[in-house]
DNA sequence: TTATTATTTGAATAATTGTTCAAATACGAT
DNA sequence: ATCGTATTTGAACAATTATTCAAATAATAA
């Protein structure tokens, strides 16, 4: 009987893993992802160009960036009352520029 | 005004961002993206091997390869009653090694 | 101070997605 | 045919996530 003895306990600590799926649950949507693809071309851009471009409102481009913050895969940089988000360069989201370019 | 109508309108057309949305949605999820990860040191697996090393029942491993079936990203081989899944070799899974690996 | 613009927040609700379980199917063996 | 094993399916329910909207905050200008 199992034969998967080791796998098992492998996956137990992969808890990399399951950070991952997080991240990628994160960006697999649609709105959110057009938001990584925009701030691929764009340096920066502010809640409401990304709106604008993205045919819909503040609040759900807020919403939205406020995950993409959270996971560590975008930063935000005020100037007087508009913030601009820009993607941080690190590994998931250079991997993820493979996917969307 | 709209000094955005070219990205707007580029944005529009790009059908594949939605549809890589929706495959890196279906692979954010820990049952599935760790069912790929069985499936890239494993080169097929069952389904009830699948729920044993996974600890999970044999419904949900068979519900959450369905969703990667329908995504293209596994695919399937029937020997007398056992059906075989092993990842299909594509662009996206792929790059998705490189998240996982 | 008030007004304006940009953004965030939180709560209500809508919508989507995951989980469970029992029944159905498929196949080989008896 | 019936039984045992492997898997799929669908429906009910639970849980998570998205959307909307109005109110709150922050910064600047008048």
């Amino acid at each position: 009987m199992s034969e998967y003895r080791q796998i098992k306990k492998e996956l137990k600590n992969k808890k990399e893993l399951i950070a991952c799926a997080q991240q990628l649950g994160v960006v697999g949507d649609a709105t959110r992802l057009k938001i990584c693809y925009l701030l691929c071309c764009h340096p920066e851009l502010n809640v409401s160009d990304m709106a604008e471009i993205l045919d819909t409102s503040v609040s759900v481009v807020s919403h939205s960036v406020k995950k993409l913050l959270d996971l560590k895969l975008v930063e935000r940089r005020k100037e007087a009352q508009t913030v601009y988000y820009s993607l941080i360069n690190n590994d998931f989201t250079n991997k993820l520029k493979e996917f969307i370019t």
